[in-house]
DNA sequence: GCAACATACAAACGTTCGTTTAATAACTTG
DNA sequence: CAAGTTATTAAACGAACGTTTGTATGTTGC
């Protein structure tokens, strides 16, 4: 059985080289083509690996999805961690928090275009799986920025926060192919310092008018 | 050979029932299960037509697909059309065009949570379309907001504009999920004047400060 | 009535799908 | 070295895939 039900996302070093080519090829794959478009022969192909390899080490091909799923998650969960705590006024905490995650979601790219693009997806074996991890994460915000006190609910806020600086790798690869090479903007260099800048203004002004009919 | 080769998205109120039941069986199915997930044979089952009915009309089902991208793009560019003309200053210009589009994407979600999640795919028959579609919406922008002396590049801006506004829809599966029934923020009451303002904001108070050492 | 055309249908096409099996090779451990 | 575990392989499974074909049915203009 090998270590395919161990829940583990990224797999270790100590982990076989084959089992280490099928992971990566896959998010490559999946990200590229997506989930239900990627074929386990193209797969197994691209990674230099038998067609049985995946299934071995994997169980099946929804069971090397959940994996990467669960990498994802898993280091959002940290960098989530790393930035909710500590003493900062909510708004360094905020644009702290917002920088860091786009340079988490840069680092991991692919992973988040798999997250993203199966997010609204109905499958019911990933359903709950998603949802519950949502939760869990959602739920590190509560006590943390803004309080109960905040005119802004948390339940608008968090997806604010995390789909606004994520959706800009799922434009990104349009983003390439529409626009002349060395655009302004294709460049990540200044991208997490912009983004959490804005995010905090906006958010700051939100607050500011937050009495006055925002709800027409 | 039928109406399939129009180029059209949405067919007319001329169009048989039978291509009607087609076209929007294919957006509930293709934006819950995703394009590649969804067979043809549970299309047609689901729309109540014949399996060849579907290749009758749009020629084949990557044609489906591309009459709902079109469909979808055309929507998009006359919301943006609508909105980036007219003599307001700048910043009410925005707040107003951040909140027609929200109010758009709400009003063809699944339409948008397709185009989402085939955004960053690399099909070769779709690729170029979509492309295309977004130099030129993105021209519409050039000599409208900002202009060539604004410190943000509209490279920057305009991904920023229509990802951080459309984005949510892809996370409102999810949430329904993972909140309770009722959770503030799952309404779409108050969202395009919150996503908007809070866009406004963000964005004058990032060209204030854009001098600074924003790209560190 | 009869062309001409648009729509609808059942059946079959060859291909690819994800998964499983059984056998063997390679490595680890007592 | 023997025993047992881990890893890899070729081959095959039934099911589902998107598409095509040939034919029926209905409609329109002559």
């Amino acid at each position: 059985m090998a270590d395919m039900d161990t829940g583990l996302g990224d797999p270790g070093e100590s982990a076989p080289a084959t089992k280490q080519a099928v992971y990566e090829t896959a998010i490559r794959l999946f990200a590229r083509n997506g989930f239900a478009a990627t074929g386990m022969r193209e797969l197994s192909r691209e990674a230099g690996v038998n067609l049985a390899t995946v299934n071995y080490f994997y169980g099946s091909k929804k069971g090397l999805l959940k994996a990467i799923l669960e990498d994802y998650f898993t280091g959002l969960e940290a960098v989530l961690r790393a930035n909710l705590e500590g003493d900062d006024a909510p708004a360094e905490k905020l644009e702290r928090l917002v920088a860091a995650l786009a340079r988490y979601f840069e680092s991991v790219s692919d992973k988040l275009i798999i997250a993203l693009t199966e997010l609204p997806h109905d499958d019911p074996d990933i359903t709950e799986f998603k949802a519950a991890r949502f939760r869990q994460l959602s739920g590190l915000f509560q006590n943390v920025l803004g309080g109960p006190a905040s005119p802004i609910p948390a339940s608008f806020l968090v997806p604010a926060i995390v789909s606004m600086t994520a959706s800009r790798f799922l434009l990104l690869p349009v983003l390439r192919k529409a626009l002349p090479e060395g655009a302004p903007g294709l460049d990540f260099a200044g991208y997490p310092k912009r983004i959490a800048r804005l995010f905090v203004h906006g958010f700051s002004g939100l607050a500011e008018g937050a009495g006055d009919g925002a709800d027409g």
